[in-house]
DNA sequence: AAGTAACTCAACCGCGATCTG
DNA sequence: TCAGATCGCGGTTGAGTTACT
């Protein structure tokens, strides 16, 4: 649409998926599963290319997708998330089973942009970027043939006895992504305190990239969105308090432990500055007071993440129950393993 | 009723990251 | 080490629909 096609699609077709192709598509992925896009539609008897499939795949016709309006408290999650995350929308639908990042982008190309001032004086949830996967901008890149070949072997055990079975990969794939993200999310918040340049710049890189910068007047609004959100964190009650660790290390959100920018060890800047200002020549651990944060529009996401820590041993105490506990010690688990990485 | 402006959303595109041989 | 293949992501487009004049 609106593009030449390129050269490969000559001969393929385009446009609108009929119902007869979305069968196809589906039936081909219930019985093969997930991946090898680029041979799928050859495989499958389909006229559209690869990434034609996948879209519709995951945008329409995976079968955990969740249809109809956006309900408020997923609104007002959007509205958070992409407050701290941007307009990284795969991310943000990661938080919202069932919704996909092309949903939650036109939502909020359509509903959400132009209420952006109306969002200035909403929280900003914490999450810790560093900690997502390449630093939490992963991009593309196939998966391993190991890991598929295991996703397919497993898919291949449970074939016949469990419909779930077609969407072993996706779904292993959409909860080891949820798990990681979860585990990011608050769990090692930003110091903004010491990182302010860092948080800035890319607050800024956020909102420039928001779709809020499109005509004059707004892109004054868009900087001053971004220092309103970064001094409002700072003068936050519920602000973190930094504590001292033994390795010099910095949680910060650009580059965190292991990063390679920003505070923290990715080597000489201003923002080492700012961590020397303040005596941060240890690694920080956070006392942050989630408690402080508005996220009440949707606890029963975010209730696992709201944990008091035991300051000494870092042993999560549960906010809710026992089964709170348990999705709490694989959150433990997966930033442990993120640590030492 | 007709024209058109505004809106929604499915789909396409290019880019960059990652993997493999 | 590197080139090519593959994949996922965010930006963008335009057909279809709805609201307004």
């Amino acid at each position: 649409m609106g593009r030449a096609p390129c050269c490969e699609k000559v001969g393929l077709k385009q446009g609108r998926w009929t119902k007869e192709e979305d069968e196809i598509l589906a039936r081909y992925i219930k019985e093969h599963g997930e991946g090898s896009w680029r041979s799928l539609p050859k495989n499958a008897g389909l006229l559209r290319c690869g990434k034609s499939c996948r879209l519709r795949w995951i945008n329409y016709l995976r079968a955990d997708l969740k249809r109809g309006n956006i309900t408020e408290e997923e609104e007002e999650m959007i509205i958070k998330l992409h407050a701290t995350l941007g307009n990284r929308w795969s991310l943000i639908a990661g938080h919202l089973p069932g919704r996909t990042d092309n949903e939650i982008k036109n939502y909020w190309n359509s509903h959400l942009s132009r209420r952006a001032a109306d969002f200035r004086d909403g929280v900003v949830v914490n999450i810790d970027l560093s900690r997502l996967p390449g630093g939490g901008k992963r991009r593309g890149g196939r998966a391993s043939r190991g890991i598929l070949a295991a996703a397919a072997k497993e898919k291949k055990g449970k074939k016949g006895k469990d419909d779930k079975g077609k969407n072993n990969v996706a779904e292993a794939e959409q909860q080891q992504q949820l798990k990681e993200e979860d585990a990011n999310v608050s769990t090692t918040p930003r110091p903004q305190s010491d990182c302010a340049t860092a948080a800035q710049s890319e607050e800024q890189a956020q909102a420039s990239a928001s779709g809020l910068t499109s005509d004059g007047p707004e892109e004054e609004d868009t900087l001053a969105l971004s220092e309103e959100m970064v001094s409002a964190l700072l003068a936050a009650p519920g602000s973190p308090k930094l504590e001292v660790g033994p390795d010099g290390s910095c949680m910060d959100s650009d580059s965190g432990p292991s990063g390679d920018s920003g505070c923290g060890s990715g080597g000489p800047s201003g923002d080492v500055a700012h961590e020397l200002d303040l005596g941060l020549d240890d690694k920080a651990i956070m006392d942050w007071d989630l408690m402080g944060l508005d996220i009440s529009a949707a606890d029963d996401m975010w209730d696992p993440l709201l944990w008091d820590y035991d300051d000494e041993t870092l042993v999560p105490e549960p906010a809710g129950g026992g089964e709170g506990h348990q999705q709490q010690d694989e959150v433990m688990s997966d930033l442990f393993f993120l640590d030492n990485l």
